[in-house]
DNA sequence: ATGAACTCCGTACCGCAGTACGATGTCAAG
DNA sequence: CTTGACATCGTACTGCGGTACGGAGTTCAT
């Protein structure tokens, strides 16, 4: 059954043979046994897990984070994964915030530039400058 | 007139003084001369500087292109300035999209999670697994 | 049985924006 | 004229999530 070679399960999780890797030494996938002087195999479960990373980045968890997520990985600690998941969320919601503030600031800046009669100096160095 | 230190800089700025000197090897501050066997002196010219490279960093700007508007501080070249805007304007609205999409299916989970009856598994740990 | 393609492993490097450290030198107050 | 705070400088390290490299060994198809 664990019939694939590292390059198998990467491809088939569409990520780099090195994430691979990477994801064994951060502990978050474990390496199977390696037959002396051999190549090591693994079972269609891990590209699973793979998956399962990515699709928790998406949602905006960092790998530590992933890592507390599989070990409740049998879904039998819902509360826990639930509260995982507020705080999240409110990061999630905070960085939107501060990022509509830059937007609605740009926005501010690019439409009094092109509102601008050409001769003042331009607002957005004006802005950054601190005169106003 | 060139009459502050490092340090007084950095406090009058806002900023550490290992800022400062990081922002001299990186071209954003240039260093005064230091007389022999002496201590630098700035002016108060390079605490306005170093505001406007924060601002500019609230808005969104890398290092590398606050650079480009230090280049055109004397606030003739508005177009130029303009466009730079406009292009993080696009990057800062797609990464709020990004983050609507991370912040709906978070906040989707979170409610399946509340709702259930407590004898499924989690409903966040079944998306993450793929198993829908 | 040979050559291409793949694996293994350690280590180093990327971007980004700094922070930390430590030896040595300088300045100002008392 | 000494003490303590600050400056100078180079170098290394941080976090985050990987990517790149290179020499060796292995596997597979022809």
């Amino acid at each position: 059954m664990p019939d694939l070679t590292i390059g198998r399960v990467a491809e088939a999780a569409g990520v780099n043979v090195e994430t691979i890797r990477f994801y064994q030494r951060r502990k978050l996938l474990d390496e199977p046994i390696k037959p002396l002087g051999g190549v090591r195999r693994y079972s269609g479960e891990i590209v699973s897990r793979v998956r399962f990373i990515k699709r928790a980045q998406q949602l905006g968890f960092t790998l530590d984070e992933v890592q507390n997520l599989l070990a409740l990985e049998d879904g039998q600690s819902c509360k826990k994964t639930h509260d995982l998941a507020v705080i999240k969320l409110a990061l999630v919601e905070t960085r939107i915030a501060d990022l509509n503030r830059m937007r609605r600031m740009l926005k501010t800046l690019i439409g009094q530039c092109e509102t601008g009669s050409g001769k003042i100096a331009c607002p957005i160095i004006s802005t950054l400058a601190g005169r106003d």
